[in-house]
RNA sequence: GGAGAGAUGGCAGAGUGGUCGAUUGCGGCGGUCUCGAAAACCGUUAUACCCGAAAGGGUAUCGGGGGUUCAAAUCCCCCUCUCUCCGCCA
């Protein structure tokens, strides 16, 4: 979330945010909280007062015991100001009530470079890599591919759960589990992360933390009868490592990966990429996440791409790196780069990455700060997360750009030591 | 699941109704000493909010919520979590 200070004397720089997300209706609300807050101060002010002087008396009555003298006016003076309190402390309540549910609702500020538009057809290409495979045959579909090899049993996946998930088999399976090998291993060894096995089920406080609640709450599972939450990516789970705490300034920067499985509702999905391997309830994915210091944030997001996309090279599959406009960047996020695989079956561009920062915005929500020397105080860190990768479309990317004539494929160079 | 114990500042650990935001130790930071370091000694060291230009002042916080009281870290109730023993179990 952002600082409410930071709203209530910068109106129109987060109105001009709003707009650029294509959330202008959010703006009157926005506005509502400068209100909210300095009314809430004002009672603030006066409690604050009323119990300076209900401890002040209070202390006293002590004294006058000790002395033997008697309490009984000072005491019914204090019960009158403690009623006075108790009224005060609730109406503070209900503004407070009423500025965290606004406040938890307003998205991040947006970078200065992040590109002008509504929805992902303003989403700027930034560079590309490799080439388009040329084949001298019509290029199947992944899920006609994974079919034909027996990779994956859509089928009985429907049997088993449902529309949306998946069954891999056999060598399906074995490739599914050498990319994630494969992923680790390059983001550990080369790029210096720290590995993890966080829980795949997570609290209400955690989803808050990151940004998932309250707003998003449709687009989680949700554990009946428990307030647990399956997570929708391992970024809740290792931005939250941190939550409430004060890191040593020499702690950071932190580099923090795991594998998860992912588990999406897919509101509001109903009909798209209901083929294949594109989206779905529950999906494999390496998650990259950085606790770094702001001034360094802006150069971690670019490497923090650059360690994503390292991934493609070695496998080498050609991609392009896109810039998301303001309508089409996440929630949490200042700025957020997709890097988007080629398909030569699908003959489009998917995502398969999606690398954000979040700068202070879920650190604040989740209590990550860390003490700088030179000043003595206390900041907020800021916070990335991306992809490294989403394990299911690397699978379908590989197959579709590694089929040959007769409906196989071959296998990446780097992944023949993981099978 | 049964029985019991516990949750206090970065950590360890005192504190059972008033002068306790909290003894003390460790760690951190600053200093004295030293060529330098260690040791020793001295000082300092929580977070958030509010008022204030600042100095400074106020308020809240001892796992979370509620209650008793003029007054709660301390008493009562509920919840969460941790530990020990027993049972079950990958």
């Amino acid at each position: 979330m952002l600082d409410l200070k930071f709203i209530s004397s910068n109106k129109e720089a987060v109105a001009e945010m709003l707009r650029k997300r294509n959330q202008a209706s959010l703006i009157p609300e926005m506005e509502s909280l400068t209100v909210h807050y300095n009314a809430r101060n004002e009672v603030q002010i006066k409690c604050d007062d009323l119990r300076n002087q209900r401890n002040t008396t209070s202390k006293k009555i002590g004294l006058i015991k000790m002395s033997g003298g008697d309490i009984n006016s000072v005491s019914n003076e204090v019960k009158a100001i403690n009623a006075e309190i108790a009224g005060l402390e609730q109406e503070i309540g209900q503004y407070d009530a009423k500025i965290d549910k606004v406040l938890y609702g307003i998205p991040n500020l947006l970078d200065e470079k992040v590109p002008e538009g509504k929805d992902e057809a303003s989403n700027r290409v930034v560079r590309s890599w490799g080439e388009k495979p040329a084949f001298s045959f019509p290029a199947l579909a992944h899920w006609d591919l994974a079919e034909k090899n027996g990779l994956i049993d859509f089928k009985r996946a429907v049997k088993l759960s449902g529309a949306r998930f998946v069954l891999y088999r056999d060598a399906g399976a074995k490739l599914e589990r050498a990319l994630i090998n494969f992923m680790l291993d390059v983001h550990c060894r080369e790029h210096h992360y720290k590995e993890f096995i966080p829980p795949f089920i997570v609290n209400e406080k955690t989803m808050t933390g990151t940004g998932q609640l309250p707003k998003f709450k449709e687009d989680l599972f949700k554990l009946e009868n428990y307030n647990y939450y399956l997570i929708p990516t391992a970024e809740v789970p290792l931005t939250n490592i941190h939550s409430d705490e004060i890191l040593n300034e020499d702690d950071v920067p932190l580099y923090y990966t795991a594998y998860t499985p992912c588990f999406r509702s897919e509101a509001g999905s109903w009909g798209k990429d209901t083929r294949g391997l594109i989206r779905l309830h529950q999906f494999n994915k390496v998650e990259l996440v950085k606790i770094v210091k702001p001034e360094d944030s802006a150069s971690e997001l670019e490497k923090l791409v650059n360690e994503a996309e390292k991934i493609l090279q070695l496998l080498n599959i050609h991609y392009r790196i896109v810039a998301l406009c303001g309508g089409d960047t996440g929630f949490s996020s200042s700025m957020t780069y997709d890097i988007e695989v080629w398909l030569p079956g699908m003959n489009a561009y998917k995502e398969i990455s999606s690398c954000s920062n979040c700068r202070d915005f879920q650190a604040r929500r989740a209590g990550i700060r860390f003490k700088r020397k030179s000043t003595g105080k206390t900041e907020l860190v800021h916070t990335l997360n991306g992809s490294g990768l989403a394990v299911g479309r690397t699978f379908l990317a590989i197959l579709e750009n590694y089929q040959t004539q007769d409906g196989g494929f071959s296998l990446p160079e780097v992944l023949k030591k993981y099978m």
